[in-house]
DNA sequence: TTTT
DNA sequence: TTTT
């Protein structure tokens, strides 16, 4: 439910394997990074490669199946919203920020079969996983906003 | 010049008026923010609203263009890559990051009648403003990620 | 449920109030069409404007949200899935085809105050539609793919 | 230059060679079909699968770099702008109308190893072609769009 | 800090 | 920390 729209789209490599938990009340929740590679020519002509670093945040039903399926090195399409959390750094008693993307949607790219995944594609009977956040979700109170402050202290990062 | 994807799309209304400057090597830089609205019902059934916040930097032509007819309060598309900067807190000694949106394409949205600029489309010789990226742009060093670190030290934010 | 990516995503203004349906199988179903400008400098250096048209079908509670707020000459931003749907010309015999966008979000541009709207947001309880497909549709049979031949023949269009 | 917004966005396979052609005026033209495939879960419960089959143009240096390196079954991500072109059937002397997408960014997916590509990423010299279209292409006049009646006439579908 |  |  938005008015207006707030939508992050990807496509890169995990740098990571996925890494998951579970909320006190029950939820589940992976998070992971994808690096997005860019490369232009610099001021002297020569090539250059950049690579942009994203966090990504999935949750319930989403969240299981990027756990099952992902793993460090694989290509995926991530889309989601873009979400700034603020936290309060022990250490210095600052106020810290990051910006994740909240996955509402996760797509395997390539075969798998060079992916380091656990050969999910050469299972004949194996269907692929159905990546969209779960829907009876949409209507429930939103997850990461809509989160207990006892959740959110539960968050691993 | 991508492998790859790094695309992020909001439509919102600027939380402030565009901040120009313009690099030691005499590139416009622009910046400002994009609140992005989103409505849900929360645990109790009770509509919630939530807003985030979004930190837009627009390059060259089309920082000119956003410093020109971009108001606090419009309402505009922004399309772009997004990049986190990281810089070193000279208080604390810790490194701190931010991430923001490369802007590469803006529509301004709405008639712009009530929306506190400065009534250009009541001017009937008006042309509305073309807010893609400048294309000569695009094969030349990227900007923000090719900008000397004497530019880069310049940067109003 | 999607392995791979198919989205179309348009800012534009309605060419005529939007025409709505039910099916006999008690689906609502909203079609109309959006604009989206676009302008160009010619071979000779003039301005050129060039519109497109797209044609738009929203199903369920989405539908009724469009038929009850959209008007001709409104702003809208839509979000879907391109489908091509062909049907036999009774006329000459031959097989047409045309692609619409399946909509599956839609947000209202602009303040409406100009928009040939009945005036919602002068409305002060307004609450401003929410316009996400409704989600307990996304497990359910898809629509447009998933009407019976009868409720196709039914189509408006 | 775009007033609001036309824009698609997929993934899928590829469902032809590339055919490539120039115009009249020497640009270069391609035209392939990408299939996006969705899969979801009928009336009856059962795993039903759709694909949709989508009509994709590119231009100048990105028609080469499709034609060059792009083979029927190989995985892309493919974004552009919707368009719909008629034209007078001879045979009935009826219009007719196809949607295409005007491709203006195009990424390979994964690793070509098993794509039936000409081995391209085996080549440890190769360097991963940039699909973006060619940026100064974006001030001139449109093509497709910009293009005369003589060479419309030319094209190839 | 925006907007409805 | 990924990938080509």
């Amino acid at each position: 439910m938005a008015r207006g729209l707030n939508k992050a789209m990807l496509i890169g490599h995990l740098g990571n394997d996925p890494e998951m938990r579970v909320t006190a009340s029950g939820q589940s929740v992976v998070n992971f990074t994808v690096a997005t590679n860019e490369s232009f020519r610099d001021n002297n002509g020569n090539m250059q490669e950049r690579t942009e670093w994203h966090r990504i945040v999935a949750w319930g039903k989403l969240a299981e199946i990027c756990n099952q399926y992902l793993k460090k090195g694989r290509q995926v399409y991530v889309e989601g919203r873009l979400q700034t959390r603020s936290w309060d750094d022990n250490k210095t008693g600052e106020k810290k920020y990051t910006t994740e993307i909240i996955c509402s949607d996760m797509q395997m790219l390539g075969s798998g079969r060079d992916q380091g995944g656990q050969g999910y594609d050469s299972n004949p009977s194996f269907q692929q996983p159905t990546a969209q956040k779960n829907s009876f979700r949409d209507d429930t109170p939103d997850q990461g906003g809509g989160l207990s402050e006892t959740e959110k202290d539960d968050l691993p990062f």
